[in-house]
DNA sequence: CGAGTGACGTTTTTCATATTTCGTCATTCG
DNA sequence: CGAATGACGAAATATGAAAAACGTCACTCG
C-alpha cells in the first residue's frame, strides 16, 4: 500500500467519524442547535481540524444528505435487480422506498428540520437521486413490458407517472403529513393502483 | 323583507366587501405585511368596526381560504354534473383542479404565505374540502363502473387512490415545485395514468 | 337602539447591539 | 513535512427594549 493510499484511507476513516458524530448529533439537539465546534468536542479534536475535512457546516449536511440517499439508492436497486416479476419488483420498490421514508421521518423535528432545508432550497443532489430511482423504474418496466407483464408503452414516461402516482408514499414532508390522518387506503392499495395501470 | 333580513343582508354586504379588500390587500402586500387598520382605511372604516364581522385576523384569513375552495368545489361539480363519460369528467374534474391551483399559485410569494400557513397548522377546512373533492371523484367514478367504463372496484377506495396519484397536481406546494422543473409527462399524461387504473 | 368609533391594555414584531458561531491562517508538534 | 490547533476577523444569531399591531370596551351619534 501507498503513501497515498494509506493517507487517503486514513482521510476516509476521519470523514467518516465526523459525518457519524454530526448526524447522532443533529438527530440528538437539531441541526441548528448543534454547532462545529460540538462536533469536534464530540470527537476530542478542534474545529478548525473539521474544516480540513468538510468546506463549511453546510457541507457537512449535504454530505449526510447524500450519505442516506446513496443508502436509500443501495436499497432500491437491490430491490430491482431481484429475480421475481417487474410487478413484484415495482411494488417492493416503493414499499422499500415508503419504508425509508418513515423511519427517517420517525426522529421527526430533528430531521424534518434538515430535510426541510434540503428541499426548501431544492439542492442538486435531490433532483439527482430522484432521476436515478426513475432510471430504476423505468428499467423495471422495460423488463415488465419485455415480459409481457405490461402493455406495450413509454418506458420513461410511465416511470414518471407511476412515480408521481406514488409521491405520497416517498415525499417526505407529505408522507409526515399523510402518516397522521386517517385514510381508507393502505400504501399497498395505492401501489397495487399505480401497477393497474402499467398493465 | 322583515327587519332581521335587511340587517342580514347588509352584514353580509359588509362581510363581503372585507374579503374583498382584505384578498387584494393580502395578494398585493403580503399576508404578514397587511395589518387590520391597512383593511380598514382601505374600506373608510374604523378596525374596530372590522371586529364587528371577524373575531381576528386569523378569521379573515379562514373565511377567504374557505371562500377560494367553496370556487374550486363549485367549479369542480359543475364538471362533475356534466352530461360526459366518466372518464372525460374525471380528467376535466383534474385538470380544472389544476388550472384553479396554477393560477392562484401565480401570484407566488404573496399567496404562497397564507397557503403555507393553513397547510402547515392543517386547518380543519381544508381536510373538509379534499373530503368534498373524493366524494365528488367517488361519484363520477360509480357512475363509471355502472356505465362500465371502468372494472368493478370500491368506488372510496379508488376515488381516494386516484386523488393520491394526481396529488402532484393539485397540492399548491407540489405544483409550485413542480412547475419549475422540466418533466417528461403532461398533466394530461398522468391523468391519463391514473384514468388506466380505474378501467 | 344599534352601527360605528376612539382610546387603551395586551400581545407581537422590529430593530439595534451583544454574543455566539463560522471559517481562515499562521504556528505548533509529532 | 504534514496533521492538528489556538487565535482571530467576518457572519450569523440571540437578546431585550421600543414600536407597532391586535383585539376590547365604554361611548357617540344618527
Amino acid at each position: 500500500m501507498t503513501q497515498e493510499q494509506v493517507a487517503e484511507a486514513a482521510r476516509r476513516e476521519n470523514v467518516c467519524r465526523i459525518l457519524d458524530a454530526a448526524e447522532r448529533l443533529f438527530k440528538h439537539y437539531g441541526y441548528a442547535k448543534t454547532n462545529v465546534a460540538d462536533i469536534a468536542r464530540d470527537l476530542g479534536m478542534s474545529s478548525a481540524n473539521i474544516y480540513r475535512f468538510f468546506s463549511s457546516k453546510t457541507d457537512i449536511h449535504h454530505a449526510l444528505a447524500h450519505r442516506m440517499m446513496e443508502a436509500s439508492y443501495q436499497a432500491a436497486v437491490s430491490v430491482a435487480d431481484r429475480k421475481a416479476s417487474a410487478s413484484e419488483r415495482l411494488k417492493d420498490f416503493t414499499l422499500s422506498q415508503f419504508k425509508i421514508t418513515v423511519d427517517t421521518m420517525l426522529d421527526e423535528k430533528k430531521v424534518h428540520e434538515m430535510v426541510v432545508v434540503a428541499i426548501e432550497q431544492n439542492w442538486p443532489v435531490i433532483e439527482a437521486h430522484i432521476e436515478r430511482l426513475r432510471l430504476l423504474v423505468e428499467r423495471m418496466i422495460t423488463e415488465g413490458i419485455a415480459a409481457g407483464e405490461f402493455r406495450e408503452q413509454e418506458p420513461a414516461l410511465a416511470a414518471e407517472c407511476f412515480m408521481s402516482a406514488t409521491v405520497i408514499l416517498c415525499h417526505p414532508q407529505l408522507v409526515a403529513k399523510c402518516l397522521a390522518k386517517s385514510r381508507i387506503s393502505t400504501p399497498e392499495d395505492l401501489i397495487e393502483f399505480g401497477l393497474r395501470a402499467l398493465k
